[in-house]
DNA sequence: TTCATAGTTTAAAAACTATCGAACTAAAAA
DNA sequence: TTTTTAGTTCGATAGTTTTTAAACTATGAA
């Protein structure tokens, strides 16, 4: 039996998944940033956004990484803006129902 | 014109009451507990179900009143126990479909 | 009454989260 | 080339969350 140094590389399992997700979830802006984009039904600049709930640049910049690293957006990178928009796929797994009710 | 003091008493909004449902979920030992509840199909002991995931009972009790703050849990003493069940009408209404993906 | 059991509360430490301004980066406009 | 714009990263700060041991409460058993 040999051992490989990837065997014991745990990946992430489901419940961590959940977890990130359900703590990118558990604040107000960030609620707020889902029901926007979700209204919008395509894609807005993180500047856009952040304008619209009125807190500072760098802030918003976290709370779009804090909702991309939980994989609930994805972003496209056009001339100076970054276009952020719902990841739908990642809703419909993991919350179904979820972004009606929002 | 009136003004009355309870005008002012802002209601807890829905917002807030789902960020403390999100936060309520994002914890692995808490999504074991509702996982435990939910295949139980009944009641349990604080106790039993603390014991099933190696936790100490203090801990236990903080995660059991996280739960029941958020109105996912209900409990019911009887004699020196304190029985614990998920409230569904919660699920059914914030998280439809959950408890089955979970 | 005394002892044991089930669970809660408290206090404190450690880790984590949200926020902001300032400095920074990269790309577009002048 | 220089300036402006859009967004990220850093450092500091204030507040929150998780965990544990110890003290406590309430109930049932001996």
């Amino acid at each position: 039996m040999m051992y490989y140094s990837f065997m014991i590389i745990e990946q992430r399992n489901e419940d961590q998944i959940k977890v990130q997700i359900f703590k990118a979830l558990a604040d107000e802006s960030r609620l707020e940033i889902i029901r926007i984009l979700r209204d919008q039904k395509g894609e807005l600049s993180c500047g856009e956004v952040g304008e619209r709930i009125n807190i500072s640049k760098s802030t918003a910049s976290y709370h779009f990484k804090t909702l991309r690293e939980a994989g609930l957006t994805s972003t496209r990178k056009e001339t100076r803006n970054k276009y952020v928009k719902l990841r739908l796929d990642t809703f419909e797994k993991y919350l179904p129902g979820f972004l009606d009710s929002l």
